[in-house]
DNA sequence: TAGGCCATGTAATGTGTTACATGATTAG
DNA sequence: CTAATCATGTAACACATTACATGGCCTA
C-alpha cells in the first residue's frame, strides 16, 4: 500500500496527522494526496505494526497532539518499498479521456473552451512548482551539483512534477492550435464561396 | 464516476463487457484500466439508467455474448460530464514518491538503478503509443488539417500521452546525469588523497 | 458572537483489486 | 489431454471520499 509508505517517509521528520493532511492539502507534496479521515486510520495501523511510535503533545492552541515518527522497522519497511524496484501504477487519467471523446460533443467551440480550462488549471500548478524550484536556486544555487545531499531526491520529484506540467501545458498549445485552424477551415466551408472557380470539379 | 462515462463513450460502437476489458488490458486505452470484474457491476447499472441498451448475440466460439450500446440518454451524460469542464484528480504517483524518499536508502547507486528501471518502462510505454501515431501517420498522412474530423479528438489524446512519456524520459536522463556526476564526486571524496596540497587547510 | 483554525476521530458510501466459479471451443 | 481464449459473473477485501461529531481558542 503506498499511502502507508508515503507516511513513512513523511515521518522521518515527526509530525501530527493534522500536519500531514495540511502538507497534502497545501501541494507541499505534488505526487500524493489523502484526506485526514485515511490518514488517522493509517497512521493507527502503522503503529500496531511497530513502524511508527507515538506521543501527546501540548498544542499552542486547540486540543493535544498526537505525534508521530518512524520506527527502525519503519524505515526499513520504506526501503524495501523503495528498493522493490518502481512502482507504476495503471494510469487513470479522467481528462485525457474527456480530450479522447470530445468528438461527442461535435462542436469546436466546446473543445477549445476545455482544452483553455485544462490550460488554466495546470499553469496554476506549474506555477507553484517553479516558485518552489526559485526558492531552492535562491538559497542553494543553479547549479545541483553544489546542493546539500539530501535536497538531490526531493529537488529531482519537483522537477518531474515541473516537466510533467510543462508537457501538459505544451499539448495545450499544440491542440488549441490545431483546434482552432480547423474551426476557421470549417467556417470558411460553410461560408458561400463568392465565386466558385474551378473548385466545384472535385466535389464529391 | 469517471468510469461510467468512459464506457459510455467507448459504447457509442457497440460492445461486450469483455471486449472492452480487453481493450483496457491491450493499452488501447492508455488513459484508463479496469478490470472485468469492475467493468460488468458498472455495465448493469448504466443499463438500468437507461444510459445503455443491451441485447444477446451468438458468439463464434464461447458462451452467448452480452453486447452493449449507448442510448441517446447515454449520450446526454455523456456530453454533461464532458462540459462540465476538465476533470483534474488530485495525482497520485508512487513513482514520484519513490523518487522524493530515495534519500532513506543513502546509496547512489540504488538510486541510480531504479531510475533506469522506470526509463525502461517508460520507452516500452512510449514506443507502443509512437508505433500508434506512425500508422495514423501511414494512413491519414501527418498533416493534422488533412485528418479526418472523428480523428481529431483521439489523435489528440495520443499525443498528451506521447508528450507525458517524453517528458518523463526526459526526466531520466536529466536525473541520471546528475546522480552520476553525484556518484563520481563522492568517490573522488573518499579515494585517499596522494598529495593533499593545499586544500588541507579548508578542512571543517 | 460568529467564523475560522487547531486537533482528534467515526460512519457510511463509493471505487477498485484479487480471488473464485462456471463452462464452451479451439489449437497444439 | 492440456492450455489458451471466449464469455459471463459474484464475493471478499482494500483503498478513498464525503459527511458527521466534538470541542477549545483566537480574531474580527
Amino acid at each position: 500500500m503506498s499511502l502507508e509508505h508515503i507516511l513513512l517517509g513523511m515521518l522521518r521528520e515527526p509530525a501530527t496527522g493534522y500536519d500531514l493532511g495540511r502538507e497534502f492539502s497545501e501541494g507541499a507534496q505534488h505526487f500524493w494526496y489523502a484526506e485526514r479521515s485515511q490518514i488517522y486510520p493509517t497512521l493507527g495501523r502503522l503503529e500496531d505494526k511497530g513502524w511508527l511510535r507515538s506521543w501527546n503533545e501540548p498544542s499552542e492552541r486547540g486540543p493535544e497532539r498526537k505525534v508521530y515518527e518512524t520506527t527502525e522497522e519503519g524505515l526499513a519497511a520504506l526501503r524495501a518499498w523503495l528498493r522493490d524496484g518502481p512502482h507504476i501504477g495503471r494510469d487513470r487519467l479522467a481528462y485525457i479521456a474527456q480530450a479522447f471523446f470530445l468528438d461527442a460533443l461535435d462542436d469546436l467551440d466546446e473543445s477549445i473552451r476545455i482544452v483553455k480550462a485544462m490550460r488554466g488549471k495546470w499553469r496554476e500548478a506549474l506555477a507553484m512548482l517553479e516558485a518552489g524550484e526559485d526558492e531552492v536556486h535562491a538559497t542553494f544555487g543553479e547549479n545541483r551539483d553544489e546542493h546539500p545531499d539530501d535536497l538531490v531526491h526531493p529537488y529531482a520529484a519537483l522537477r518531474m512534477g515541473i516537466r510533467q506540467y510543462r508537457a501538459k501545458l505544451a499539448w495545450c498549445e499544440e491542440t488549441l492550435t490545431v483546434l482552432t485552424r480547423r474551426l476557421a477551415a470549417r467556417a470558411q466551408d460553410e461560408t458561400p464561396q463568392p465565386a466558385p472557380t474551378e473548385v466545384g470539379a472535385v466535389k464529391e
